[in-house]
DNA sequence: TATACGATCACCT
DNA sequence: GGTGATCGTATAC
């Protein structure tokens, strides 16, 4: 039940990204508690990752990437889907994990509502699905996953380092280095890791 | 102002 | 395996 504090995402994002595996993601809405394991993400890391939002410096939209780690960062994309980060490393540093898969924990009836019925597999086995599935949209960019009372993470469980597998990025269009670099992170054999 | 496109999903063959 | 939906953002005129 102990929420991740700042220390956990000020550190590198791919030890930030590897170790939000198994954690709990928690949604609260109208003091109803949705909440799932973290089990597929991705790493973002500066401006030199051809692939990151921020490849190409400091925009409106990407501002948040370069503030103080722990914060939400959610972006609208493909006119119809929003995706949820948390951004990592020291102020003024630009990186965040994508959260692109969760195990659904508790909260499925409402889950099953915002994902007009889908079978309980599907419901959050994507990162645009799992926006949907708990309801963030653009208003939560920004939020403070340490202090929020409606978006935040707890501890989840214990995650063993034979369980982690590793990947290149799924989606992205860059050049060939980041196209092939390993920081998609999941669990193993779990049911709930999209494709 | 105008245009091209994306860290996706759902549905088609 | 392929494609349309749909619009905010970045970049070019």
């Amino acid at each position: 039940m102990a929420r991740l504090e700042r220390d956990f995402y000020q550190r590198s994002t791919l030890a930030v990204a590897r170790e939000l595996l198994g954690q709990r993601l928690v949604r609260v809405i109208d003091s109803e508690r949705l909440s799932g394991l973290i089990v597929e993400v991705e790493a973002y890391i500066g401006e030199d990752d051809a692939a990151c939002h921020a490849a190409r410096g400091r925009t409106p939209r990407n501002e948040v990437m370069y503030g103080p780690p722990g914060h939400a960062y959610v972006y609208f994309i493909y006119g119809m889907h929003h995706c949820l980060n948390v951004v990592t490393e020291g102020e003024g540093f630009p990186a965040a994990v994508l959260i692109r898969a969760l195990e659904p924990l508790v909260g499925l009836e409402i889950m099953r509502c915002h994902r007009s019925g889908k079978p309980d597999r599907e419901l959050t086995n994507g990162p645009a699905k799992l926006c949907q599935a708990l309801a963030i949209k653009m208003d939560f960019n920004g939020v403070d996953l340490c202090t929020s009372e409606v978006l935040f993470m707890e501890e989840g469980r214990r995650v063993a380092q034979e369980e982690i597998g590793a990947s290149p990025r799924i989606g992205i269009k860059a050049d060939e280095l980041a196209k092939s670099v390993p920081w998609r992170f999941y669990l193993q054999g779990n049911d709930f890791v999209s494709r």
